[in-house]
DNA sequence: AATTCCTATTTGTCAAACAAATAGGAATAA
DNA sequence: TTATTCCTATTTGTTTGACAAATAGGAATT
């Protein structure tokens, strides 16, 4: 007996989706491919086209189709890249910290361990490339007039450099949950509680650790960043707990208000 | 003067997906509330129904939203859950290895730095239930009768397991692009190059190095494993450049035959 | 008091059309 | 011949209006 995984069957759209993703997946649609007109597939699928472009749309939300207009437009299978598939690691786990699925001392640990093991390898692949970009950001963390969300920035550049420094694309790519999603996330609630001076001596050792090809140096300094903003965190916790986060700057009800608009 | 980063605006329905993404995300709309209806969207934004819908269904596809049918029903803002994030993270994962991003080896040297990193951890943390989870897929590996899916399955709940050990849900949550994404993915391209036997070995040794609390003796049994990983990776990569992935069981253009339909 | 039925609300789906972009060919001009 | 302009067909983007299906809550009935 089959097992009925929902109540109701999935809509429609959601059905047309996964048949079109699969049908990638499995490598029966190849990237570059154009796939059938919108009415071509409504008609294939036995449902109408803005049903059709509903599917679309979920796929399209993923970046594994993109779509143009005109007689040689369509809709093509898009080839995922490194930077796009970094992109939604980022955005998911920044979502997940904003919305207060994790708590910021795991997020520290977690930051520590996993960016400790990039050191080892971005020491030995380290190239010229990646050891300016990071003594670049050190300087520009120097600057006091850097206003918080540039040095954040400044500071997510840096250990993406770190990481970059690896050479390695699949640490590059899973790094960006880390790197690009928690940290900033987790800088944005915490800037209040931590001061830039230590932080950026830690960066400048980090740096001349890396340049020196020093593991352990790189090491210690990595480690005591990571100390010095699980304490911070765990400051940004309590006070976070009492604000329940962005409730006194939430509007009542009110949702995009109008801007856009055609007209 | 304004930089212009599309030659063409974003189609509407992308304009109010992202002004109703960036509600969710700067909190003006929290968890659980629910979203004016379709129509009246449609009013404030100045757009149509279909439009809307189309901007919704982009939503739906990071699982930011989801709606029900009926007067209490409607649109409402989704909790994020681990769950739900660690499948984003393997599905994206996933895609970018079947469709060949990323080479074998590289994914090999990346997922043994990081599951490394989780080793010390895990370690300390780990409780009954993680090791009785480990051991029981041993044994189950240890089956000759085992299918290579059920195999693969089976190796990826034992990494699974370990990394759970660690009880950081971030950690647990970040090392799903690792261990359900890339590791499956790999492993099904693999699996014709490499030998059982030694495999659960090392997974026995790794689990009595955790139970035992012994570091040095898991990472020895984890480094083991990924150096005999390597080597089938290596032999896979070759046979898999000369392959051309999966272009010989590719059909000629056709998307997804007829299927489901109403009737 | 419990049950049944009706009704209003909201998402899901369909149908037919027009708008906008655009490649390619036809007509025109140099 | 060559270059330019214009037209036309194709395809996605968007609108309008309608109906279908699910469903909560109240009204009517037992």
């Amino acid at each position: 007996m089959s097992i009925k995984y929902d109540i109701q069957p999935a809509s429609l759209s959601v059905q047309i989706a996964d048949a079109i993703r699969e049908a990638i997946i499995e490598g029966r649609l190849k990237v570059d491919d154009r796939l059938p007109t919108e009415q071509e597939l409504a008609d294939r699928f036995n449902v109408s086209r803005p049903t059709v472009r509903e599917a679309l749309k979920r796929l399209a939300a993923h970046n594994l189709i993109r779509s143009r207009r005109g007689p040689t437009g369509g809709t093509f299978v898009s080839r995922p890249s490194e930077e796009q598939g970094r992109i939604e690691l980022a955005t998911t786990a920044a979502l997940m910290v904003s919305l207060d699925v994790f708590s910021l001392p795991e997020v520290a640990e977690a930051r520590w361990r996993l960016e400790q093991a990039c050191i080892p390898l971005a020491v030995a692949n380290r190239q010229p490339a990646e050891l300016d970009a990071m003594i670049a950001e050190v300087r520009r963390q120097e600057d006091p007039a850097l206003s918080d969300e540039e040095f954040c920035a400044s500071d997510v550049r840096f250990h993406r450099a770190l990481v970059d420094a690896t050479h390695n694309p699949v640490l590059r790519f899973t790094m960006a949950t880390v790197i690009e999603g928690l940290q900033p996330a987790a800088n944005m609630v915490v800037y209040r509680f931590r001061e830039r001076v230590p932080l950026v001596d830690q960066h400048r050792r980090l740096y001349e650790a890396v340049r020196n090809r020093d593991v352990s140096a790189a090491i210690g300094a990595l480690s005591e960043q990571m100390t010095y903003l699980r304490a911070s965190y765990e400051k940004a916790q309590v006070w976070r707990e009492g604000h329940d986060q962005l409730a006194s700057t939430r509007l009542p009800t009110i949702t995009g208000e109008e801007e856009m608009g055609t007209a």
